[in-house]
DNA sequence: GTAATAAGTTAGAGAAATCTAACAAAATTT
DNA sequence: AAATTTTGTTAGATTTCTCTAACTTATTAC
């Protein structure tokens, strides 16, 4: 059984390896916020119970024991997240807060009841994919909106950055996932683009949101 | 803010007191299965906190302070629980465990939305009543089934062991809360009552059982 | 009312998770 | 290639929560 700090560190290496290749201290020590000794000691740690590789100076790696159960504890995390969002009629943009702390939870019955109830999806509320029952995750292949043509329709998929703050700058713009998004033109200057959708006829959106917006192509 | 630690004592506290109203060191103890001289410090520290009244060598007594924190997280446990039996459907034997982990989930609105979802219960699904929002908790006087008489019919309000072994006894013999319970005869030997309800005829219930029954006459 | 037992406290230590200060290695800049 | 900066490690201390051993106070038994 690994503890609820434990969890924390699997949990960042294995998004961060999602997100950007190769994990190092120093980058993890960022995105937990813990000072870079204490990360070291906790990677020694984690590589007595075998759940990392860990070699001095070297770029840090789960291993697949790390990978399964890190898995494990993000698909916890998001179907809580569906959950909150689905059957408790939480907004997106509050529900991450609390799934960070029901992750942790120990209790197959009370997750696969949860599952269950949601009819075992395959996303989260932000377009991120749930690990299988092994930990294992496929990321499905999007575009960023920011690389969209003049002239395409696309379905909104995901969101990259699932702050609150941007989330909420998201509902005041109704959009939401699954929507219909036709791009009208783009702006060379600060490359803002301007789109269509729902009853938005022309939505000026800046270039820093269409980077976080993933879109399938139609 | 307590740590979880602290939260663990405050509610042991709290329900000490209310079943055998004096709470001594010994049986702190006893409840949290932490050795008694870890006991006395935290109540040094949660008397720092003006949670807990401490001298030594007194009785511990929750401070109205004390009372009131136990009190909301009772009321955390107890909402849980509820959820999870009345919109997650899960057996009223199972629901515990995974309360005792809730209960420390910090988020107003998540508990908030969960009252609201249930329609604002009183009781819990072991007829235990969920403290309202000040933490105030008010015990309905019920009667043990073990001290009815025969002849009467009683209605069952609550039990009072909440172990899974129990809860599990009782679905064998289909016994829910609000069934009415009729009692036919009580053997003077060992105090065992045969009882009819629903479709039971006659139905013998050990003194240990009855006495873990709480009722309310009709 | 003394002896035995139970309950409670003090003292000291250890595990887990964190920190700061100082040093070492690697990468980058000039 | 030397200097500088960034990254990473070591050493030592701190906080929280826990324990055991030894001692003290209170209660119960005789
Ligand atoms: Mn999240
Ligand atoms: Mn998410
Ligand atoms: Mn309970
Ligand atoms: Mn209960």
């Amino acid at each position: 059984m690994n503890s609820l700090t434990e969890e924390n560190y699997l949990k960042a290496l294995f998004n961060i390896a999602n997100e950007t290749g190769e994990v190092n201290v120093a980058e993890l020590s960022k995105r937990l916020e813990i000072k870079m000794p204490t990360v070291t000691s906790m990677m020694k740690k984690l590589s007595e119970k075998k759940l990392v590789h860990y070699e001095s100076y070297k770029p840090l790696q789960l291993t697949d024991k790390g990978k399964k159960e890190a898995g494990l504890i993000i698909r916890k995390h998001r179907l809580t997240e569906m959950f909150l969002v689905d059957k408790m009629k939480l907004g997106w943009e509050d529900v991450h807060d609390i799934a960070e702390q029901i992750e942790h939870i120990q209790s197959p019955v009370f997750f696969e009841k949860m599952d269950e109830l949601l009819g075992y999806p395959k996303v989260d509320p932000h377009g991120s994919p749930i690990p299988d029952k092994n930990g294992k995750v496929v990321w499905k292949e999007y575009n960023k909106l920011s690389d969209c043509k003049v002239g395409e329709t696309v379905k909104l998929a995901a969101v990259i950055n699932t702050s609150s703050g941007f989330l909420k700058f998201l509902n005041t713009r109704e959009m939401r996932l699954g929507l219909k998004i036709k791009i009208k033109s783009i702006e060379a200057f600060d490359k803002s683009i301007t789109v269509s959708y729902g009853k938005h006829q022309a939505e000026a959106l800046s270039n820093i949101v269409c980077e976080r917006l993933l879109v399938e192509k139609q």
